[in-house]
DNA sequence: AATTTTTATGTAATCGATTGCAGATTTTAT
DNA sequence: ATAAAATCTGCAATCGATTACATAAAAATT
């Protein structure tokens, strides 16, 4: 491996001193234009590059930020991450990205090893099966390192979060299904001590409520967001004494299980039962029997958290201010709740 | 923000050398047995964290390792990274991740990034349209970087890869279509400067010769792995005076494409046309008409990749060595293309 | 012309951990 | 008891870049 040429290499070669050189690249303080100049291209000429080690260990700045997400093969988190990056790549940082497979331990873990890594920051959504033990995010509190919550967020004095309004987009979702005239609406939940499934249930009973349906708690069940979930769960649905007759399900992929099922059973989508799913994933849109769903605008999301990351790294620590940006959702309707078949957007 | 405890400071309240307190920490060279205990004990009562930074600068290793991919939202490369994932936590590494969205620039400029931020190598999946310009891995190659590509290889002396047999995946694939007793079988290509997409051309028209069948050139239609994209060349095939009865995508995305224009053509598949895709992502699975696919362990894949990876860094660089993986892919049959229904396993 | 101000550069410490060499201490051998 | 060997620890340099402080040189001021 070629040493590579620092800056005493350029420094000997110009009979300077490497703070000169220092002081000349970072176009900082007074340097004369012509050392300046003459250390330029001299730098350019032995193909210097800066060693960010080096700056990284001095700065006390990595320039590394980690970005914690449950899993990144769905495509809410892998835009949300695209959003990160296309924010913060032009700033000079990197994204080391983490997936905790919904466990916990996995994401104490993570959240180890990318202090360990001397991160600037931590963005992440946090797994299912919070325990209510919080030390790892206290981890991250104590040493200062800043961390936004992006979507899963945790309520946590001083930590700011960018979310979507998950209760108007299950409010939404339900009144559209309402409005469509489906009458015994069921609710496919997930660990509602996350936040967003919690608001999520809730937005569905107050447009139950307020639209003078009667709420049925049997027709709302906690589940995890897989296919396979979905299908078993919509398979207890469908065999209740009075069945539903529309689902509204906090996930797409229980959603897309639930469908699934239904078809299975001979029953037919929307004419019979109705199916609304959350996130607008791809997927949604390319079935043949497309999915209404609500969207999240996750590119967005992602740009504004990684805002909201660099004004709190670049803050100059006197008053550490909350944010908390929320987004609103939106409802993209498609056949499988749409009784009036109307011309399909694909 | 609390200071982070040093050796020095170990070292000051014991009354010892830095130097002795970071040799009983690495256990490595001939320290007492006591002084070794008093250390890390004292170094546990006071939170001591190892600075990797400092380590990082000392050795010249960044124990960051960049993995370029053209996009995290499909679950083979989600896999693929998975693997990597698996395979190097344990040994300390952290993975960084990037994107193409097959940009040959973006490409370009990760691996500059990259190289920045002192990665002690890369994995990689080459983007399309590859303008013959190996600048970058050039680029690489001469810091002596290890460079190791996986599934989306470049043919470059001294690099390894671990790919699958791509060709042997497609000839599967196509004898399949043949023994189901199709005659007319199509292929949705892909930029076959990339060799993944070379070879599973070959390996189709290969299996189309053996068994004694026309080859038609004018059944391969480039495009490019996306739905829509799959949907236009369809409908193309379907235009034609002489229609194909099956159809071998050289990506699932496609495939699903293909499949939408089909039924919307009103015929029916596996009936009238079959459909084989290539990549096994879930959404074959889940799709009521489940698509055939060819599977290619992605998360063996990954590991093989970081396995490689290991070897090469920790490799004494008295021999630089070529390594050349193969994995063997399995195809894995679904309701797209049997003609004689059995029950499908989903 | 002498003094002050400005400008440009050098000196040396610092970030935190590692390591070759040397010196000190203990153990073993003669 | 003395020399030789083995064991442990300290000294100081090193990785590469940054920066407060000092100083030299040039420009401006009186």
């Amino acid at each position: 491996m070629k040493k590579k040429t620092t800056i005493y290499d350029i420094a000997k070669r110009l009979n300077i001193t490497a703070a000169t050189v220092s002081r000349a690249l970072n176009g900082n303080s007074k340097i004369s234009e012509a050392t300046r100049k003459l250390v330029s291209e001299t730098a350019k000429e032995m193909n210097y590059e800066q060693n960010k080690l080096a700056q990284a260990l001095k700065s006390g700045k990595s320039y590394n930020v980690g970005v914690i997400v449950p899993r990144i093969d769905s495509n809410f988190f892998a835009s949300v991450i695209r959003g990160i990056e296309e924010e913060l790549y032009p700033h000079g940082y990197h994204v080391i990205i983490c997936q905790t497979h919904d466990q916990k331990t996995l994401e104490t873990e993570n959240i180890n090893s990318l202090l360990n890594a001397q991160v600037d920051g931590v963005l992440m959504s946090i797994s299912n099966a919070q325990n209510g033990n919080d030390d790892s995010f206290n981890a991250l509190i104590k040493k200062n390192v800043p961390l936004i919550f992006f979507d899963r967020k945790k309520d946590i004095k001083g930590i700011s979060s960018v979310t979507i309004d998950d209760f108007k987009g299950a409010y939404d979702a339900t009144k559209h299904l309402i409005d469509q005239g489906y009458k015994r609406i069921a609710h496919l939940s997930n660990d509602r001590s996350i936040l967003i499934f919690k608001n999520r249930y809730l937005g569905y009973k107050q447009a139950i409520l307020d639209s003078g349906l009667e709420f049925d708690e049997s027709l709302v069940i906690e589940t995890h967001s897989k296919v396979l979930e979905g299908r078993k769960t919509m398979k207890k649905l469908l065999e209740m004494k009075h069945r539903p007759d529309a689902v509204f399900s906090s996930s797409d992929f229980t959603a897309l299980g639930a469908i699934q099922e239904i078809k299975e059973s001979g029953l037919r989508i929307p004419e019979d039962i109705s199916v609304v799913g959350f996130s607008n994933e791809p997927f949604t849109r390319f079935m043949e029997l497309s999915i209404t769903s609500v969207d999240q605008s996750p590119i967005e999301m992602g740009k504004l958290a990684a805002q909201v990351f660099l004004e709190e790294v670049n803050n100059d620590k006197r008053v550490k201010s909350e944010k908390q940006v929320v987004l609103t959702p939106e409802l993209i309707i498609r056949k499988s709740s749409l009784r009036t078949p109307i011309t399909d957007k694909v």
